[in-house]
DNA sequence: GTTTCATGTAACTTCGTTTATTACAATACC
DNA sequence: GGTATTGTAATAAACGAAGTTACATGAAAC
């Protein structure tokens, strides 16, 4: 099964955009996320939608954060991306006649959504500058571990 | 995004099972699970494999529970279906050497990792029995709706 | 013992979805 | 004006799941 993976993608590339405080291209963003700019500009363009990034032509131009890292979570970018599927497993049949497949519809969903209000739930407590917290943690103990095998 | 029914479709055959009492062939099932023989032989070969269901060759064959109904979890089922992946989101890159996108990856692998056991740990809890109750259940409520419209 | 019914399984095809690509219009800056 | 960049439609490619075909195997009926 293929999972969306734009959700990993944009944040990736919001954390660029956050470390870097330029605009960038849809370009650089495809290269550095293995993808196409075509690509890049469709999802960004779902996250200017809600006015979480701007964009600009021309010289110079690209994308950019246009709000607070603090302000924005994971959960706000799961809906700008138009909330996808969170599940890869589900029913075969929604609206069935069958009684006994009705009856496992009714149980699984009711796991599926104990399921998926968690995870929404963290996603809702997790902020942009969360992630870059632990970005920042990590890029410390790189240099340390660089300086501690150099000498 | 296309989704694995498959623990939907089997539940739904163990129950048919389960209410018969006798071998169901795989044309039966097939037909009543809106798919095809084969597949259907694919799926539940899983199940036979560790010991769920046995099936039987010539006439009168077919297939026929081989457990308790009480003894037997979603979890378990899931499991002989080769532990599917449950999210349909996920990390474009499980080992990226960026930083960003490892920092990306940690924070929203714990996410899911935490949804995931909540929602294995839900399947663990719940039986073919207690399926088999909910069928129940509606069904006589199912039966006392059509007499009331009957009279 | 031959016919019929059923599973077992490999190989192949079809289908739907997602992602990538191409192409070109629009716009901003120098 | 020329170049850099986004915006977007249309199309192609890639992929995986499901469906299908074909045939071998085995069990029961007659």
């Amino acid at each position: 099964m293929k999972r969306d993976s734009r959700l990993s993608s944009v944040l990736h590339a919001l954390l660029h955009m956050a470390e870097r405080g330029e605009p960038l291209t849809s370009e650089h963003l495809a290269e550095c996320m293995g993808t196409n700019p075509v690509v890049v500009r469709r999802t960004m363009g779902l996250l200017r939608n809600v006015g979480l990034v701007q964009s600009a032509k021309g010289h110079a131009g690209g994308w950019s954060l246009a709000a607070d890292l603090k302000a924005v979570t994971l959960r706000q970018l799961h809906e700008a991306l138009g909330e996808p599927a969170v599940f890869a497993i589900g029913n075969r049949n929604e609206n069935p006649d069958c009684l006994v497949e009705q009856s496992v519809n009714a149980v699984l969903d009711e796991a599926f959504a104990e399921a998926e209000a968690l995870l929404l739930d963290r996603f809702g407590a997790i902020t942009l500058a969360d992630l870059s917290a632990e970005f920042s943690r990590r890029h410390a103990a790189h240099v340390k571990e660089r300086k501690r095998n150099a000498s």
